[in-house]
DNA sequence: AGAAAGATGAACGGTTTG
DNA sequence: CAAACCGTTCATCTTTCT
């Protein structure tokens, strides 16, 4: 945590909050849910935030306190410009929520979610409805208002007005049109748009379930709300809170239900009921995301706690992952042979040449980038300038790039990035998976940055062997160079159909040379985009074979990852928000699936 | 030869955790 | 406090296409 002291973001804040209370209680699953919600349609965002006061001086007067000229806006449009004090009031309630770090990640000008925020400035009944207590309310309009839908219109069409009916924003609903294709159901749409909304609102609410849930969601207790509230958010300061308590925290040793070398005790989990197979689902991310993330996937993928698992327990790299299944965790096996565990054992050559005051004995995480032959020769010159025994100053600076970049010694005072064939090695591809082909070097390290570490996936699918004896069909998304394949592969669990989902040629390549080099007896096909998977592709492949046993994928985590410094903007960012689409797309088989049943 | 496309190298912080 | 992190973008060099 930050010592940001006066620094509390407030902007972009989602101050939705008795909505949340409704959309929370909503499972975000289950293909039945219709999840309506109260509001009109407000065109753009920008026109409503650009909309000021009438008194500018008003408007100065909470600048200069701090808050951001958004909040500033609605805390007017909500009191009224004659009652200043319920105005700071209002201001220090969406202060007090609006509390957590977490929501410094900014959400997108253009995306849905910040159409919404805007959009539900200007709507009351969006909005906690305990402060429109004391306001005269002359102009109100209801949620409930319907307008006929021209049948003439086409279907798509016909869609987005009923959304807009409902109550959706028109981005809203047009993006989950997008998602979810222009013959989708209502019932799905809006399943798809509750669930979009769920993830925007329940980082807010997870940190704040206590004041809220102490406080009750009953209204006229608006001067006890607001004490509370500021109670609340001193006491945290001070401490006396622990707002972790509720929050998913990683574990340490991170060895998740175990691994091969250290077997927990805990060999058996109960699962929620939404979650039990078929089909068996198994989806993963990077540990380190942004805070609430993992709270969100959580409770998208059923409100199955994710594992936790590091690769260094499998191997010589670190690879800090959260995995969110619903495998059995016991019987697990790990892949032979085991694969070597330290820097000294996968590159035995360097041995030769690691000085003794390096003291790393595992990588860190392989990423899509190394360190480049300048940097390593500046070190070389650097070395060399001292002799068996450099100053502990550039040792220390030394150690700092090899770790940042994952560097090993190849000869005196020689360091080098991995090759990309060590990369294949330590994650557990075989030799030359990702080589030839028309694959660049660079392309490759992106690639192999990106996959799964396959002794670790691998020991996580294991239990699946002895319940799929004659194989079992396969739905990979976001397949990437096929980690999963190859861990079901090597486990010998038989393929039989796969359906593989990869946007970049490149890594279909790869996969189908890896299928055809291995003999497979099974099926492979190939998809680019898991956004044009729908409905009736699915249903399409699952009649001609029976329904999908497994469905694995580790969604982008581009705007997750800690390396990125330039879009890091959570699970709503534009790469990762493809989350969205595994969980789509596992529903959907769900739901297919109980159908044929 | 010149444009277009591709490959490579380097600079770019901040969040989260123990 | 240190330590870690499935990354992005731009400039420049290289290769390929016209």
């Amino acid at each position: 945590m930050d010592g940001n002291a006066s620094g509390e973001d407030y902007e972009n804040i989602d101050w939705d909050t008795e909505d949340e209370l409704e959309i929370q209680n909503i499972v975000p699953s289950t293909c039945s849910n219709l999840v309506t919600r109260n509001a009109s349609i407000v065109g753009n965002g920008e026109a409503s935030s650009s909309a000021g006061p009438s008194n500018p001086n008003l408007l100065q007067h909470f600048l200069g306190m701090g808050f951001s000229e958004q909040l500033i806006v609605k805390a007017i449009k909500e009191n009224g410009e004659a009652n200043t004090e319920s105005i700071l009031e209002s201001l220090l309630t969406y202060a007090a929520l609006e509390d957590s770090p977490d929501e410094l990640n900014p959400c997108h000008l253009n995306s849905p979610q910040q159409q919404q925020c805007v959009d539900n400035g200007q709507l009351s009944s969006d909005y906690d409805e305990s402060f429109l207590d004391d306001i005269s309310e002359s102009d109100s309009w209801s949620g409930s208002e319907v307008a006929e839908i021209d049948s003439s219109l086409p279907e798509h069409e016909k869609a987005l007005l009923s959304l807009a009916n409902m109550g959706y924003t028109v981005e809203e609903a047009s993006a989950a049109v997008a998602r979810c294709g222009p013959e989708a159901t209502i019932a799905e749409l809006t399943d798809f748009i509750g669930a979009a909304q769920m993830a925007k609102t329940e980082d807010v609410f997870f940190e704040e379930e206590k004041p809220k849930i102490s406080i009750g969601a009953n209204g006229g207790l608006k001067k006890r709300k607001l004490y509370e509230l500021e109670l609340w958010k001193r006491k945290k300061r001070k401490g006396l809170i622990n707002e972790e308590d509720d929050v998913l925290r990683l574990p340490n040793p991170m060895i998740g239900f175990g691994v091969p070398t250290d077997t927990m005790v805990v060999t058996h989990r109960t699962l929620p009921e939404a979650a039990i197979g078929p089909p068996f689902f198994y989806y993963e991310n990077v540990a380190l995301a942004p805070k609430g993330v993992w709270d969100t996937i959580s409770r998208f993928l059923y409100d199955v706690q994710p594992e936790f698992v590091d690769s260094k327990y499998f191997c010589a790299t670190a690879r800090k992952r959260g995995y969110v299944h619903n495998l059995p965790i016991h019987n697990r096996f790990p892949l032979l042979p085991l694969p070597p565990r330290t820097i000294n054992d996968a590159l035995p050559l360097t041995k030769r040449w690691w000085p003794e005051w390096d003291k790393r004995t595992k990588l860190n995480c392989l990423q899509t980038v190394i360190g480049s032959a300048k940097l390593t020769d500046r070190i070389r010159k650097a070395l060399e300038k001292w002799g068996d025994d450099p100053p502990l100053h550039v040792q220390k600076y030394v150690i700092e790039e090899c770790r940042k970049w994952n560097l090993v010694w190849v000869g005196k005072n020689k360091l080098a990035p991995l090759e990309p064939d060590e990369f294949e090695m330590l994650l557990g591809f075989p030799r030359n998976h990702t080589r030839g082909g028309g694959i660049s070097r660079t392309d490759r390290y992106k690639s192999l940055g990106n996959s799964f570490q396959v002794d670790t996936v691998a020991y996580h699918l294991s239990a699946l062997k002895d319940m799929f004896p004659n194989g079992l069909n396969l739905l990979s998304l976001f397949s990437g160079i096929g980690g999963a394949e190859v861990a079901l592969h090597r486990l010998g669990i038989p393929l039989k159909n796969v359906v593989s989902v990869e946007i970049s040629e490149a890594n279909r390549d790869i996969v189908r040379s890896w299928w055809e080099q291995t003999n497979q007896k099974g099926n492979l096909i190939h998809l680019a985009d898991v956004q044009q998977l729908n409905g009736d592709r699915l249903e399409q492949f699952m009649g001609s074979f029976g329904g999908f046993d497994l469905i694995v994928g580790g969604s982008p985590c581009n705007n997750l990852a800690g390396s990125n410094r330039v879009s890091r903007d959570g699970l709503e960012g534009e790469q990762s928000s493809l989350f969205y689409d595994y969980f789509r797309i596992l529903d959907l088989v769900k739901c297919i699936m109980n159908k044929q049943q």
